[in-house]
DNA sequence: TGTTAGCACTCGGCTTGCTGGAGTGCTAAA
DNA sequence: TTTAGCACTCCAGCAAGCCGAGTGCTAACA
């Protein structure tokens, strides 16, 4: 750390401040906040020496500074003291999650309900990767003599279901076959490792009913390639209206960029195990220039899974937000794998 | 209606002008769009009378005119013409409800969608209520010793599912006399008439293994609940906030409003058969000060049933977006009969 | 009786000019 | 290395003034 003890001091102070008032801290103020220990000129070489190693800039020559993305990147990472939750604030979040009953994908959807508001941010979450889940039960229910619904159940707890239609009246034995079939074949499999090839090959094992199925098979491929797909939750996104930084059209933009589930699947994707923040101007993306997103896996199982996390100004308050989003994730997991573990230690007995 | 024509013309013109540019609307553009028929104080003095009667109002003295809550209803009732839609944007419509495939929920999320951005509203729509669906199939589908997942299967095409877990080993015998059970009992009912008591008096049906089955029966009420209550799509809320005429505060108050499922179910309920346009200052809402709805019932088997519909600015293109939204309803409509239809005529066979 | 031309008047929005204050950088002394 | 002092910069906010769009009224006209 090339920053000296009071340098850092006034970077700290400087960003504390910022995300307080949005507004340009001058040297007055930095005195002020470190208790009149030192005058405002020295102040004022500390801080020209650190605008000039990027840390901090001036709107115009007789304005105070702001913060830089590098600045917060210090702060986050060195400066910063975060704020622990209260012992209430544990047992509120926990509480909440209880709440949500015996199934994976409303837990994380009120997790993050509950995020959103807690940190007065918009929150987005996945549900747990199918990518990895092994299937454990395939359940063919007829509905009428020309359509049925297909049931899929993981062993990470997500149970999906898709419904198909058959052109002609099909014989219940063909259901029968069917979920015999698809069961000996998939049982255990991930869910990633099957495709189109596979189930054409099942064809042959349906023998008579093979062409009835068809229209079951397809559906099935795409129950499959549904489940696998992590659905993203974005909540709370009224929260970001109320922040005075953010103007209708970067609202707006962000918004646009974030409903595109596929490309906010790729961001997450790309972002390493454990907590993240991503400030603003780091990533490449336009669209969250002036935004902040801090994310965190959540673990099933032991091993990192779904993401949970914020979207918010850049000018946010980390000290507190930090810790929740840790919090939250760690919530989730357990809450997730106490909801399976029962299942877990008595399955395919 | 009291208003002689060239009123009515005068008052259409404010309207369309308002309606284009957000501005007030003074005698001399109007006279522009009745190509000078007339001059400019003959328009005066009929604008004189029409803010007279209530239906133009003037920011301040030397400015031109806007219309009211009156005039935008007298618009839209009587004076507007409506733009029909092209052969090519209702084949366009029809394919798109088309591609999603044999789920009832999801053609409603996507027909939503699809509102909201040709329309350029925030569009709201509800999935078809369970009120008066009967239940057709109800499937209990064993996963582990301790845990099943509960099928619900309406007549209105409806899938839900629930999982539920048992504290001790569950015999697999119980699941079925289970399921038979809650088949006997229920299939052909009417979800609305299904409580508690219903449910509670079928532990007696299940003899030895009525105990046991009590998280499962209780799943099953949780279920028929989620089930009764129609599910409501928002979408495209980040066009509200392209339109100049909403600031941020507003649009938060607004999504606010609007992400209150309950709150919004019931405006909905409040809001008669057919197509309506509910604008603004109208009704007591507070937070629809300045917006307006325009909501119509899509049939179901012949019957009003869900909500489709668009919310935005007052200030909105009435002219297109009413007879998009008529089309939309229509298409869900036939939609959701013909993903149906073919089941009606063969269920129960 | 309804329409029109003319005219005086109103009033918000924009531009311009000015001032105060917050903040800076530099220099010289401690 | 820190500090006091000072000249300088530049924005925010206010006041004054002008412009123009639009109005209402009156008197004449068809």
């Amino acid at each position: 750390m090339q920053l000296g003890k009071r340098k850092r001091d006034v970077l700290a102070a400087t960003v504390d401040m910022y995300i307080r008032t949005g507004e340009p801290v001058g040297s007055k103020t930095v005195v002020k906040m470190l208790n009149h220990t030192v005058s405002s000129a020295t102040i004022r070489n500390d801080m020209a020496e650190l605008s000039a190693m990027g840390y901090l800039e001036q709107p115009h020559t007789s304005a105070g500074r702001i913060p830089t993305s590098a600045a917060f990147r210090l702060y986050i990472d060195h400066l910063m003291r975060k704020r622990s939750l209260s012992e209430k604030d544990c047992r509120n979040i926990d509480g909440l999650i209880k709440s949500a009953g015996d199934d994976p994908e409303r837990l994380i959807g009120e997790a993050s309900q509950a995020l959103a508001q807690t940190t007065g941010c918009a929150s987005v979450t996945t549900t747990p990767s199918g990518q990895a889940a092994r299937i454990r039960k395939i359940e063919v229910i007829p509905i009428s003599s020309r359509s049925a619904v297909l049931l899929l159940a993981t062993d990470t707890g997500i149970i999906r279901t898709r419904a198909c239609r058959f052109d002609r009246d099909v014989d219940s034995r063909a259901f029968e076959v069917l979920s015999k079939a698809l069961n000996d074949t998939f049982r255990g499999s991930q869910l990633a490792d099957i495709g189109l090839p596979q189930v054409q090959g099942m064809i042959g094992l349906l023998g008579e009913y093979g062409l009835a199925c068809v229209p079951a098979l397809t559906a099935f491929c795409h129950l499959v390639q549904e489940t696998v797909e992590a659905d993203v939750f974005l909540k709370g996104e009224s929260n970001l209206l109320r922040h005075p930084d953010y103007d209708p059209v970067r609202v707006g933009r962000l918004l646009d960029f974030l409903t595109k589930r596929e490309v906010l699947a790729d961001l997450l994707s790309a972002i390493p195990k454990g907590l993240n923040v991503v400030i603003g101007g780091e990533c490449q993306r336009p669209e969250l220039e002036g935004t902040s997103i801090i994310v965190s896996n959540y673990n099933l199982g032991g091993r990192p899974d779904g993401y949970i996390g914020i979207v918010g100004p850049v000018r946010m308050d980390y000290a507190a937000a930090i810790p929740l989003t840790e919090y939250f994730a760690a919530a989730v997991g357990r809450a997730l794998d106490e909801m399976m573990g029962i299942d877990r230690d008595n399955s395919d007995k």
